[in-house]
DNA sequence: ACAACATTTGCAATCGGTTGTGTAAAAATA
DNA sequence: TATTTTTACACAACCGATTGCAAATGTTGT
């Protein structure tokens, strides 16, 4: 296997006798370049098999036409999506993602925006480490510039922009329909550790719409969970069903934990939804093949990488400290299935 | 937002009054450099929160510290699991990651593939897209001594890394699993158009279990699909159980495809396993939630992203012949489930 | 005290595009 | 024809880390 050397624009600049700055300029149509010298580069560029090096461009101009994606798991569904949505868009622009996965660790967070900022990304695109309280490790992005943009899993307290889906309604939403369906009792499940609002947004949404409809708020009905896996959502459904008055519905913030509940809840011989109506949240894929079907909350996973993406590209830049604030709410809505439909 | 400057080597050398070379050599614990100056370099680039900028390194040394990963979609379980892999392997050499998307398009990974070359990736992983037949647009990884690792689906006539299971035992391993059960007439779904050898070594594992247990190789039970989504599945399934003579067990090789089936038959009254056993493949997990649970095949997502990125580190330095041609296969286990367990 | 050698650090070129400034030639104007 | 303006390209510095080689300093032996 013998070893080629990349072709560069000297390389070209030789071949034709021209400099290697009317290369570059040529390359990119630049107007002070004629259309002549133009298509001789371009056709001699392509028979010599140039190809950039980006690495070149990057450091020349301080940045790297590459985002950096900072989540928690790249396996969660929604995540997988929002990833999707992210790289989509990026690629319309030309431009690569690089993915970093925190597994929820604080300290690995910390070190994967260091290494972000390392490869100089253009944009950074972070959905928090569960474990995450301070977000003073994301200074060195919007100190220098490079447009930051949370999503989901945004921090309460940082002046960027955010991109999330309304929680508080969405919880509403969802405790609204259950009630509508005629559940009095109302279990649900929340996050035990979260310094974001993501979760805390939803039991909000939850409580105002018992409160509303003169439902009580019982806080036996509501359960902390360490992490949002069926098996946690198994244990606290059988919780649950050994009150002494059990609940007559739920709202799970996550497909996961409401299939969970449903099984569990069928395992025990209670019918759902008659007896017992759940409504998760996320329309993962397994809600709509799992029997019930589960009644659910979009969240719109690649729209979201979609204006996460746009807004990094608005404000590659410069970030004007007004814009920077913004928050991008999308929208959700409430998917009825099987899961909890008893009218 | 005022802007900062990057700080760099050269600011380190200023405040100590040494050499840029002295500077990065101390950074990386180089012999040549003092135990005390390296304490003080050391020392003062934390100080002075010092970032190394990849892209710098990269254009001196040629390569980024980045694996690039090529594959048709990264919302496919088996496939995030796949990522998941090669990040925290390579994240262990303090690599990082840079994923595209070929969404299965035969001009988009050829486009992505040139990308991956203009960021002078380290190394290159990648599942192929469907569409793909020729794959000569991965010789310029080869040319240059850029290690390159296919996982999963391979082209059959690349001389380099493959990372894949045995997908001929596989095949045979499921059906004889399901011939055990006392199926009769097993059938088996395919993918229509392929390049590769994945599909067609299930297949054939397939058919010499059912040869090998004096079973005819029946035509009409095999269907050829032409995505393998829920969808077609169905569609396939009422296909068959619309045959004179309907099948009593299917091999399919993807669990959305076993789901679908089995909710169809379920929908057609036909017991499952007891009137139609079946056994999916991958392991997804919906397998083990849906009801029945799917009796699957394993398909070990994260180790081959692990086995994949290792054999790019063993051969950065430079790819030797005989080793190139190398097929790592990684075991698969029948997970037997309810969905096929009539005995 | 001086050669011989080891230890540490500095110098300067290098990777491959990008871009501000300079300049020659061509075109336009006086 | 002389002068200004425009067009088209060249020169060279630059981005920041790396590294072969030279040089300076320190150490040892005789």
């Amino acid at each position: 296997m013998e070893e080629h050397r990349h072709v560069t624009i000297y390389d070209i600049a030789e071949r034709l006798n021209l400099a290697t700055s009317t290369i570059s300029r040529a390359l990119k149509d630049h107007h002070t370049i004629s259309e002549q010298t133009i298509k001789k580069v371009k056709q001699t560029a392509k028979e010599m098999g140039f190809v950039p090096n980006t690495l070149a461009a990057g450091l020349r101009g301080n940045q790297s036409k590459t985002i950096g994606i900072l989540i928690p798991t790249i396996t969660q569904p929604f995540l997988s999506s929002l990833i999707s949505g992210i790289e989509i868009t990026a690629r319309k622009s030309e431009y690569s993602v690089i993915i970093m996965q925190s597994h929820d660790s604080y300290e690995m967070e910390v070190d994967l925006a260091k290494s972000l900022y390392s490869n100089r990304v253009s944009g950074v695109i972070c959905s928090l480490a569960m474990e995450t309280k301070d977000t003073s490790h994301f200074r060195q992005f919007s100190n220098n510039n490079i447009p930051l943009v949370f999503v989901d899993r945004v921090p309460r307290d940082y002046d960027t922009f955010r991109v999330v889906i309304n929680n508080y309604l969405a919880g509403y939403k969802a405790t609204k329909h259950l009630i509508e369906q005629g559940c009095k009792r109302i279990a649900h499940l929340t996050a035990g550790s979260e310094f974001g609002t993501l979760y805390n947004e939803r039991k909000r949404g939850y409580t105002d719409a018992l409160l509303e409809h003169d439902l009580p708020v019982e806080n036996d009905l509501i359960i902390s969970l360490k992490e949002m896996t069926y098996e946690e959502g198994v244990k606290a459904s059988n919780h649950l069903f050994d009150l002494k008055l059990p609940p007559d519905g739920l709202f799970a913030p996550g497909d996961i934990l409401a299939v969970s509940a449903v099984q569990t809840a069928k395992k025990r011989g209670i019918k759902v939804p008659d007896q017992f109506a759940v409504i998760g949240f996320n329309n993962d894929p397994i809600s709509e093949i799992i029997e019930p079907n589960i009644s659910t909350i979009t969240h719109p996973a690649e729209k979201m990488g979609k204006a996460a993406a746009e807004l990094i590209f608005k404000n590659l830049k410069s970030v004007k400290e007004e814009e920077a604030k913004e928050i991008t709410f999308l929208n959700t809505q409430v998917l009825v299935r099987e899961s909890s439909k008893k009218i």
